[in-house]
DNA sequence: AATTAGACTCGGAACC
DNA sequence: TACTTCCGAGTCTAAT
C-alpha cells in the first residue's frame, strides 16, 4: 500500500491514535517481521517505552519512542489498525502492539513483505542511511540530479524508482510524474537535461502534495490504515488508465514494461528523445 | 597493459 | 493482475 503520500496519511493519522501510548507488550507471530534486531530484544528493548510522535522519511514510518526509534515499511501490503479495545488477530495480523490504556495497534500484512526495525537512542536509524532526497528538500536541484544521473545508463524510471536519489516516489507516482513532464519512461536518464530534471522536481512535489491532499491513492491493497481511502486516483492521468484517453491528446493510453514494473503513457505526449 | 575494487545493472526471491 | 526492497551474479569503469 505503500508510496510517500499513502505512508504520509497514514502517519498522520497514527500520530492523532498512539502519540502517548505506552507500549506494554507487543505479540509477534511471524518473526520475519522484524528486520532487528532479534525478535526476544526487539520485544524486551520496546516494552514500556512511550510512543513520543509518529514521522515519516520516504516511504518509511518512524515511531520516535522514550528510549529509541521503532521505523517500519509496509512494502506491498503492510497496514496498521488501532482499535480502542481487545480485537481478535486475524489470519494476516503478525504483530500486535498492546498499550497500556487498552487499546491496540495491529500489523496486518497478506503478504508478509513489511519489516520493523528497532534502534536505541542516540543511535543512528540505520536503514534510513542510503535514503535520498525528501522531495521539498531545499537541496534537490536540477544540478544535483543531473550530476547523479551522468554516469548511468538506466531510464529515467528505474532512476526516479531509485530511493537513494529521491525518497519516496514508487510506481503510481513516477507514472505520472513522467505523463506531467512529457518524458518517455524508457528514457535513459543520461539524456535529459537540466530543464528536464527541473520540470521533473515540480512535478514530483506537486504530485505528491496534491496526492497527499487527497489522502492517497486506493488501488488494490491500500485503504489506508483505519479504514479511510484514499481518492487521488481520481486524478491519476495515466496509472491503471490502459487503452482509455489521454487527458492532454485523447491518445489511448499504453501500458508496457520498464525497469521491470508496469508503466503506463501517452504515446503521443511521451516520445523518446 | 593487466588487474582489481567498487559501482552499476538485472533478475529473482521474499510471501502464499 | 504487482502500491517494494534486498541480494547475488554478471558487467562496466576508474584507478593503480
Amino acid at each position: 500500500m505503500p508510496e510517500l503520500p499513502e505512508v504520509e496519511t497514514v502517519v498522520s493519522l497514527l500520530k492523532t491514535l498512539v502519540v502517548h501510548e505506552v507500549i506494554e507488550s507487543v505479540e509477534i507471530y511471524w518473526n520475519n517481521i522484524i528486520g532487528e534486531p532479534n525478535v526476544t530484544t526487539f520485544r524486551n528493548n520496546i516494552e514500556q517505552q512511550v510512543i513520543t510522535d509518529v514521522t515519516r522519511r520516504g516511504k518509511y514510518i518512524i515511531f520516535a519512542l522514550s528510549n529509541g526509534h521503532l521505523v517500519s515499511h509496509l512494502r506491498m501490503e503492510g497496514k496498521y489498525y488501532v482499535y480502542d479495545e481487545k480485537v481478535e488477530k486475524d489470519k494476516h495480523t503478525h504483530v500486535i502492539f498492546n498499550f497500556k490504556s487498552g487499546k491496540e495497534m495491529h500489523y496486518h500484512d497478506t503478504r508478509k513483505f513489511g519489516k520493523m526495525y528497532l534502534y536505541p537512542k542516540n543511535e543512528p536509524l540505520a536503514i534510513l542511511s542510503k535514503l535520498g532526497y525528501e522531495p521539498w528538500d531545499q537541496d534537490l536541484s536540477a544540478d544535483a540530479l543531473l550530476d547523479l544521473a551522468k554516469r548511468r545508463s538506466i531510464s529515467i524510471k528505474a532512476f526516479l524508482l531509485d530511493q537513494s536519489v529521491i525518497a519516496g516516489i514508487g510506481n503510481i507516482y513516477v507514472n505520472e510524474i513522467l505523463f506531467t513532464t512529457k518524458i518517455h519512461p524508457a528514457q535513459p536518464v543520461n539524456t535529459l537535461s537540466k530543464k528536464q530534471f527541473d520540470a521533473i522536481i515540480k512535478a514530483t512535489a506537486s504530485i505528491l502534495s496534491a496526492a497527499i491532499e487527497s489522502g492517497g491513492t486506493t488501488i488494490r491493497s491500500y485503504t489506508s490504515s483505519l479504514g479511510v481511502t484514499g481518492l487521488f486516483q481520481q486524478q491519476l492521468n495515466v496509472h491503471n488508465r490502459q487503452n482509455e484517453a489521454c487527458n492532454v491528446c485523447g491518445s489511448d493510453i499504453e501500458k508496457i514494461v520498464v525497469a521491470q514494473r508496469g508503466t503506463y503513457l501517452c504515446p503521443i505526449c511521451q516520445s523518446i528523445q
